[in-house]
DNA sequence: ACTGATACTGAGACTAATTCTCATTTAGTG
DNA sequence: CACTAAATGAGAATTAGTCTCAGTATCAGT
């Protein structure tokens, strides 16, 4: 459907467009999150990646957002999570058990439609984000 | 249109039935949160409430959380914030600025219709969250 | 390849948000 | 009024995220 191995290419590519340099562990961050199809936290990656320190997985991601290649979400709890953003435009939402915390992905074209129909002046829109909560089959 | 000043009154209905005690520092959280329209966080109504504890406002929340009296809000800040849900099932959502973090609560009868319509095997849905990023006019 | 300017880094101090602990108080029942 | 368990406030503890700074590494220009 997609090239996800692309995405870490691409995004190296924009980071020197940017003016930043090549370097490892921004690399290794990028990698990691070019391997997740879904959410991670920035403690997850930092504890994931030894030898890459806190302050560095922050700014890679902080950077990341800035490019549009990062997405922040939140889903309930305390921490947010980070996932890429396909070049494509390609994305998904999330459906999270408020019970045990489980997070699940969902696309819908319908609600897509309805929110690109949404205008609201004084606000160029960029961006949104979906969460519906509920409880999964095993917490029922 | 519906009648704010009940939510406190059917909360501390709630609260009672749920076998809780009727105390004085929970229930000036409620008519706190009664009194607001939009997502206030946690630390501004302990800041707002003398001679109630942190501990208490956390608590309150947490309890009106999962009576499904309120509703958590990620707007981006590092705090979450909390809204009343109306009895009545009317509610907003937002859109926020990613630049000086305003926040505006929206409205939209095609998006909730969207949301009802979508149906996930093995999770029963309860509520939803739907917030829209972009730059506001003072920041464009 | 060598060098200089400076972006980038990791460690850990720091701040902010939230949760926990516990001794004391208080609501509601009998 | 007395009793019991729920509820409270103070502050310690934990967790998430930010900041500082001295050392390191990238890259452009030789």
């Amino acid at each position: 459907m997609n090239e996800p191995a692309n995405w870490s290419e691409h995004s190296a590519r924009q980071i020197t467009a940017a003016g930043l340099r090549r370097s490892t562990p921004r690399q290794r961050v990028i990698d990691l999150l070019a391997d997740r199809d879904c959410a991670v936290t920035a403690l997850e990656i930092d504890a994931e990646l030894e030898g890459v320190g806190r302050a560095t997985v922050y700014r890679a991601i902080e950077q990341l957002e800035d490019l549009g290649l990062v997405r922040k979400v939140d889903l309930g709890s305390s921490a947010h999570g980070y996932e890429k953003i396909e070049p494509s435009g390609h994305h998904h939402h999330h459906i999270v058990c408020d019970d045990c915390g489980k997070v699940e992905p969902f696309e819908d074209e319908a609600l897509e439609e309805a929110i690109h129909d949404i205008h609201r002046k004084g606000f160029r829109l960029e961006s949104h984000e979906v969460t519906l909560h509920g409880h999964c089959a095993d917490c029922s």
